[in-house]
DNA sequence: ATGTATCTTTGATCTAGGTCAAGTTCGTCA
DNA sequence: TGACGAACTTGACCTAGATCAAAGATACAT
C-alpha cells in the first residue's frame, strides 16, 4: 500500500489529492488545474528558491521535505517550518519570496505559474478557501512553534521535537515501531534554535535514561511514550477541560 | 483627523472597513455583515477568551489592542501575537479556541456568530480570498518573529521590538516623534521570550548609548535611528537584490 | 496629602546552554 | 580495503541572560 508517485498519473491519482490546495475542487476544476500544472523535482540539499528572489511559481510538495529559513548575516540561521507533503510553497500576492527553501530530501513540487494561480484564487472560491484553512493551520504551528521557540528549555524542545516526529508517522495500534529523524542534527538545531552539540547532548541523555534507543544515528524507537509526553511541557490534553 | 469609533456610524463609516476580513465586500455584501454583526469591548486587562473554550464568535479587533498568548503549567507565558485594529480573532472551521484572549488596552470587538461567518466563508468568495490574504501576512509575521525567538540576542529582540513600534506608528517625515509603549516591561519579555529585567537592563542601555530617550516609562522618542536598526540583527533591505 | 499597590530599575550571583576543541563513527568512493 | 570527509559525540570552559533581592518611581484610592 505505498504510494509511489508517478507524473503521469494525473490529479485524481495524485497522493495528495485530498489535502493540498486542489483539496475542495471538483472534477471539472480539477481539470483546469490538471492543465495548468507541471512537476519539478530537486535533489536532497539543494536549494529550492531563496528569499528575496521572483516568485514565478506557487507550488505544492508531492513528495519529500522542504525547509523554509532564515539566516542572519553573520550566520545564525532558523528553520521556521518544515514543508511536508501536500504543504504549499509560495504567497499568492506577493512578488518575492521571504525565506530560503531548501530540500531537505529529494523533493518534488506540483507548480502553478503564480499568475495564474492568482487568478485560481479570485475565480475558483474552492482554492481560495482550502488556501485560507490551510494558512490558518500553519499560522496556528508557526504559534505553538513561538511558545517552543521562546519559552521552552533544550530538553523540553527536543521531546517536543521527537514527539512531533512520532506523531507524524505512527501507525496506529502499532507501538515500539522504529521512526526515523528526517534532520541532521544541526538541522535539528536551527529548527529549535539550539547548538548541535546541545541537540546531540539532550539525545544522548535520553537514550541514557531509557526514553530513546538508537538503531542508528537517524532511526530511533521510543521506549517510554509517557515520559517522552511529560518531558514536553505541554498539556497532556489541549486545553480541555476535563 | 483622530477617528472616534461610533457603533451607530455602520460599516461604511467604520474605521478598518477597508483593512479587515470585510475589506474586499461590495455594498450589498457589506448589508448582509452589517445585519449580522454586534459589538463588544473589554476593559483593559480583561480576558477576552482562554484557550480551550468554546468559539463563538470570529471578531475584529475595531479598535485597542488585544495579545494572543500561551501560559505553560508552572506560569512561563509567551505571546504569540498582538491584534491590533483589523486583526481577526478565531478560526473559522474550529470548535475551541487555542491561544488566550487578553485585552491589552480597552479593546471593542466587531463580532460574528461563528456558525454564521462559517456560511459566510463558503458562500462570499470575498471573505475567503481576504481571510486567505489575512492569514498569509499574520503566517509571515509569526515566521519571522521565530527568527527572533530562535535566533536574536536580547539587544536585537529589544531594537527589533523597539524598531515595529515605532514603524507602526510613524508620521511621514515627522522625525523625532514620541512614541508609546504598548505594554508593561513584563508584557514585552513575554513577546520576546526574556525576562522583564532583562528587558528594563536592555532599554537602560539604550537610553545610556543615546539611541532612545524616555519622557515617561513608557513614552519614548528615537534619537538614533540608525543605530536602532542597526541594532536588529536584520539586513537593511528585505532581501531584495540592489 | 498620604498610604498602598504596581511597575520599574539596578545590583549580585548563578546556571543552562553556547563555544571551542578533540575524538569517534559511518558511509562512500577509489 | 582503506582513506577521506561528513556527521556525530563528548569534554572543558565560558558567558548571556536568568534568578534572587532590594530599592526607587508612579499612579490610584481614601
Amino acid at each position: 500500500m505505498n504510494f509511489v508517485f508517478n507524473e503521469r498519473d494525473g490529479c485524481a491519482k495524485c497522493p495528495i489529492r485530498h489535502r493540498a490546495v486542489c483539496a475542495r475542487c471538483d472534477e471539472d476544476e480539477l481539470s483546469v488545474l490538471e492543465g495548468m500544472k507541471s512537476y519539478k523535482t530537486f535533489a536532497q540539499g539543494e536549494p529550492i528558491i531563496w528569499r528575496g528572489d521572483d516568485m514565478h511559481h506557487i507550488s505544492s510538495v508531492v513528495a519529500g521535505i522542504a525547509s523554509l529559513s532564515r539566516t542572519l548575516e553573520d550566520g545564525r540561521t532558523q528553520v521556521v517550518g518544515l514543508l511536508l507533503p501536500s504543504d504549499f510553497i509560495g504567497r499568492p500576492g506577493r512578488e518575492t519570496v521571504d525565506f530560503d527553501v531548501t530540500a531537505v530530501t529529494e523533493v518534488t513540487l506540483c507548480r502553478f505559474q503564480r499568475k495564474q494561480f492568482e487568478t485560481l484564487v479570485t475565480d475558483v472560491p474552492h482554492i481560495s478557501q482550502r488556501v485560507m484553512e490551510m494558512a490558518l493551520d500553519e499560522l496556528n504551528a508557526a504559534r505553538e512553534w513561538m511558545v517552543l521557540l521562546g519559552r521552552k528549555t533544550a530538553r523540553e524542545k527536543i521531546a517536543t521535537f521527537i514527539e512531533m516526529v512520532v506523531r507524524r508517522d505512527t501507525v496506529p495500534v502499532h507501538t515500539g515501531q522504529a521512526h526515523t529523524l528526517p534532520l541532521t542534527r544541526e538541522e535539528i538545531a536551527n529548527f529549535l534554535g539550539l547548538t548541535l552539540e546541545t541537540v546531540s547532548r539532550q539525545l544522548s541523555s535520553m537514550k541514557k535514561e531509557g526514553v530513546l534507543t538508537f538503531s542508528d544515528r537517524r532511526k530511533f524507537t521510543v521506549l517510554n511514550l509517557a515520559a517522552l509526553q511529560e518531558a514536553t511541557g505541554d498539556d497532556a490534553d489541549g486545553g480541555v477541560i476535563i
